[in-house]
DNA sequence: GTCTATACATGGATAGAC
DNA sequence: GTCTATCCATGTATAGAC
């Protein structure tokens, strides 16, 4: 075993290129970003940036992969945190160039086909668990009204949660939150009072 | 005025590579159709193409518009159609290369610069406008708990429309209209059975 | 495995003739 | 108003050095 871990220095520039090409794109969006600049920031040439990656395609993929995973880790030091949706969207707010950039690779993978199509085919499923798993807690606390199935519901939080950030891509003044608030409001128990 | 109106071919020109443009478009999606494609159809050179429209962004922008125009004129033959959401979903359904079209030039259109970026900055208020005025019409007939101020409940739909389609486009197993009508039932005035 | 240099194909855009 | 010709940027593919 005196051999070190495979892949080591690669596996160091691979997490460079992709850091590198989060933070070009968070900053300058989705437009107008080439791998060229991508490479120049690794002080790299762009064959050497596509030997880490298949294809552009797929170096964003993995970008969003490896966001989602951030969020993941942070997310299991801070047990349940509850408001799951609160966080996604805090988040998007601090880089819109990342929001554009999901929403763009969304469309896109539309096409079965496409590199991301996959990553989006089973984030979404994943996703809906969670906040699915998330309601279910909340009605069994008496906190939710349960006439919707959990399911239902997470698909439709999930939805807006989407949804607004698209209002808000184009006016920066819309508050993401408030829309969410107000279908947590609605499903509150005790709200005949309206 | 022996004169005939002024650019009467180019006029219809421009139509005909508008309506060609949707089509393809509507056909093959967003990605891979090229302007060149699009002139082909039109039976026309590529910059003779572009003699209508100052950008492929100009050209798809002029696209949604056009739709728009299309879904506004048969919305006022058939006055105040109440569901107009259903509307807007169920054409969606029949064409998701234009969902898919909207959806990436809404997130390209985030930049101020963005030649979408009015055409959004513009609908969207419109939209909401006319979604609450909907929304205040059916709260005064008593069929609307009225708790959130039509204009929030308005802004939440759109982005529950916009949403759905998200997940749609990635499988189209999921079922747009349930979402929304999740969300007219939490508002239906006798709720409390739930 | 890691990377450079080079070449290629495609797509949008522009100049200028007709 | 439309074309030919051309340009430039970008993603991609190949050959091969280390």
């Amino acid at each position: 075993m005196a051999k070190r871990g495979p892949y080591e220095k690669g596996e160091a520039k691979r997490k460079e290129i992709l850091q590198a090409a989060l933070e070009i794109f968070a900053a300058e969006g989705y437009r107008g970003t080439s791998l060229r600049k991508v490479a120049a920031r690794c002080n790299i040439s762009l064959p050497g940036l596509m030997h880490y990656f298949d294809s552009k395609e797929d170096l964003l993929t993995q970008v969003l992969r490896m966001r989602d995973e951030t969020a993941r880790v942070r997310q299991e030091q801070r047990p349940t945190g509850p408001d799951v949706y609160r966080e996604i969207i805090r988040e998007g707010r601090a880089t819109p160039g990342l929001v554009e950039l999901f929403v763009s690779l969304a469309a896109a993978a539309s096409d079965t086909e496409h590199p991301a199509h996959e990553y989006f085919a089973e984030r979404y499923p994943r996703l809906r668990e969670q906040v699915a798993a998330w309601l279910r807690g909340r009605t069994e606390a008496g906190q939710l009204r349960s006439g919707i199935p959990p399911e239902r519901l997470a698909t439709l939080l999930i939805a807006l949660v989407d949804g607004i950030q698209l209002q808000w891509l184009i006016d920066r003044s819309v508050d993401m939150e408030q829309p969410i608030a107000d279908v947590m409001a609605l499903l509150a128990p005790g709200d005949a009072e309206r």
